[in-house]
DNA sequence: GTTGCGTCCTGGACGC
DNA sequence: TGCGTCCAGGACGCAA
């Protein structure tokens, strides 16, 4: 299920391989969520950026391919040669060159746009995100103030992208496990949200650093797994031990998401 | 405006 | 072995 790292993985690897492509020609899925992608013929590819876990494919024509990866998106760039029939393939862009970037999405909760660069209003979470956790907009003053606006549950209000951008399910438990903060808390002190806002940091710097978490779905673009699933203290571990203090992890459902955190360690 | 829940979507795990 | 049920979760729509 990509988020930050996946995401930013995925564009550091995509980049090289479609900047100066031109479409020529594009086909999608009959979904409304997918059929924008024929909108970006005729574009070439000049650049490629990232917003919270959207991907955002600039075009020579003052236009952006906007693609939200879902839970599990995937893309790679065929070969010329290539004669693939995968069943899962929602969208792909044929080049002038004669490869491919092909969107990979089984259960197609993923999306595709072409926009005006910059012009988000439209796409109300993109428009709606917080501050880039891994830049300089996103500090600790301002994280503690955007959850003091708001009585859901912290973990809730990390999951909507509005106090920073990125965060899903994985990151979401294992900063708050970091910070010792309880998931379903529904206020912060400011040493917690200071406490929130570097582990934050270290959990998504980490996953880029690794080259995103594979748990069922997510691959880079050359097909390969990421590596952060090997470092995960807490998401997933419902049961074992917590490697601080070693009570056994617990697993609850908030919000209808499923949330792992120690009971010693993260106290109400 | 905010909050919480249902829905979309499908492969895999699990129980019978 | 085969079938039915449940679970996973990001974003969005809707009702309260």
């Amino acid at each position: 299920m990509p988020e930050l790292p996946e995401v930013e993985t995925i564009r550091r690897e995509l980049e090289p391989q479609i900047v100066g492509a031109t479409i020529v020609d594009a086909t999608s899925h009959e979904s409304a969520k997918f059929r924008p992608a024929r909108d970006a013929v005729g574009g070439r590819f000049t650049a490629s950026t990232r917003r919270g876990k959207y991907l955002l494919l600039g075009l020579h024509d003052d236009r952006e391919l906007v693609i939200h990866l879902g839970m599990t998106g995937q893309l790679h760039v065929d070969p010329p040669t290539s004669s693939s029939t995968d069943p899962y393939t929602r969208a792909s862009w044929h080049f002038d060159d004669g490869r491919t970037l092909v969107f990979r999405d089984v259960r197609r909760f993923g999306r595709i746009r072409v926009v005006p660069t910059g012009e988000h209003a439209d796409i109300t979470t993109l428009a709606a995100l917080g501050p880039e956790p891994l830049g300089p907009d996103f500090t600790a003053e301002g994280l503690w103030q955007a959850m003091r606006g708001s009585k859901r549950r912290v973990k809730t209000q990390l999951l909507s992208q509005r106090p920073v951008a990125g965060v899903g399910n994985i990151y979401a438990d294992e900063a708050l496990w970091r910070a010792r903060v309880y998931p379903a808390a529904r206020t912060l002190t400011r040493s917690q949200a200071e406490r929130l806002h570097r582990t934050i940091i270290e959990v998504l710097q980490a996953g880029v650093d690794n080259g995103g978490t594979t748990l069922r779905d997510y691959r880079t673009v050359a097909g390969d797994e990421g590596s952060n699933q090997h470092y995960l203290d807490c998401y997933g571990r419902a049961g074992e031990p917590c490697p601080r203090c070693a009570t056994a992890l617990r697993s609850q459902v908030w919000d209808a998401r499923t949330t792992t955190f120690c009971p010693r360690c993260q106290p109400r």
